[in-house]
DNA sequence: AATGGAAGTGAGTATTTACTTTCATTCGGG
DNA sequence: CCCGAATGAAAGTAAATACTCACTTCCATT
């Protein structure tokens, strides 16, 4: 009878639990959030909040998988389009600190993921999906090395390391200034002295 | 009479404290650091680490003095005696990646410092340390760019930004494979990627 | 040798926090 | 419409942790 049920499915929940602790680690240490912290945000019982994630562990895991699962989705969405591997760079460049920007929270959880020890599921999360990215920016590298667009005597793996420095410059430079719209306003010049870094000069 | 007291001086004491931390930090989350393993690393007891600082906020704000110190320390001294801009950005990049290859816990606690609210003691000490060495960045590019040797056409804000990001691309890349030597290892290769990014091209 | 202050100990304590338990309410299929 | 399962609230628990306190040990100075 009713049109909108009164209880949310255990997936509904799940998925409002992964956007509280985005939102809340925003403008909180995610290190420091409770499980009352979180669950009051959603208006939520602890004990509800219990009932969809067997241990807090599990919820961080949730955590991280949307992260990752975001950010590769993003970024393989974009690069895939672009017309040549520079612009397939750029594309991927912008629109991760696009997505973070959006979500404040993100970087603070990432960084907050590598802290903890080595095994951790969340933890292997955030490790892979660094892995992949790293991966598919070192192929553009070297597709466009092939096309002589990008210095043939570059080192991709060096690049590569150096491209996703731009982007954790980025972000804790806007960390620390507080705010993260600071990171997409900067980005395009960030971006531009990285490329004049691995560019073929023109003859 | 005795060679050596068997006490030892306040001063002392938190200077032990402030390496047990650095220690600690190599291998463990700073974040999950308690006052009694702390304590226990220097072989004392909780007690008597508290008569030596007020609260664990002020060990914190210790160790966040020693990091900043060292770092500006170091870094200061080596752009110092270097020939030219280029040559003393490099000497500082390498000095700032060796610091922290033999001081792995160094980047978790800075990291989890910029986590913590904004106005903590601690973390202001660490937003000015990087304040400072962005503006010495900034300074050197600037210096370049008047000897003809940086690109005329450069933004410095934005490559200072990619200066520093290569620094942190290094060591959350490091963090990740838990080998902090390979950011020392990789250092050189990632520094001349910058190089090229900023310097002018051979007429 | 006596003394007083600095350094140290070890056993608390109040609070926080992840997780549990108990019971009430709501949902959907037969 | 009824019953079992799912969802929820509220109160509770055991462990962890920052910090305190009463008391002891060391040692430089007089």
């Amino acid at each position: 009878m009713s049109e909108t049920r009164q209880y949310q499915t255990a997936e509904q929940r799940r998925d409002r639990a992964v956007a509280a602790v985005v939102e809340l680690s925003a403008t909180e240490n995610p290190a420091g959030l409770t499980t009352a912290r979180i669950a009051r945000r959603m208006r939520l019982s602890e004990g509800a909040l219990f009932r969809h994630f067997p241990n807090k562990d599990a919820l961080w895991e949730a955590v991280a998988g949307w992260v990752a699962g975001q950010l590769s989705q993003r970024v393989a969405a974009v690069a895939d389009e672009a017309p040549d591997p520079l612009a397939g760079l750029e594309a991927m460049f912008l629109a991760h600190i696009d997505f973070i920007a959006r979500h404040p929270g993100v970087p603070r959880l990432m960084l907050g993921e590598l802290q903890k020890p080595a095994g951790s599921r969340a933890r292997r999360l955030i490790e892979r999906a660094m892995g992949e990215y790293r991966e598919r920016v070192q192929r553009l590298l070297r597709a466009g090395m092939e096309q002589g667009r990008v210095r043939a005597d570059l080192d991709p793996a060096a690049a590569a390391v150096l491209y996703l420095g731009a982007v954790q410059g980025l972000v804790v430079q806007s960390l620390v200034a507080g705010d993260m719209q600071a990171a997409a306003r900067a980005a395009p010049g960030v971006f531009r002295v990285f490329r004049n870094g691995i560019v073929e000069r023109a003859a």
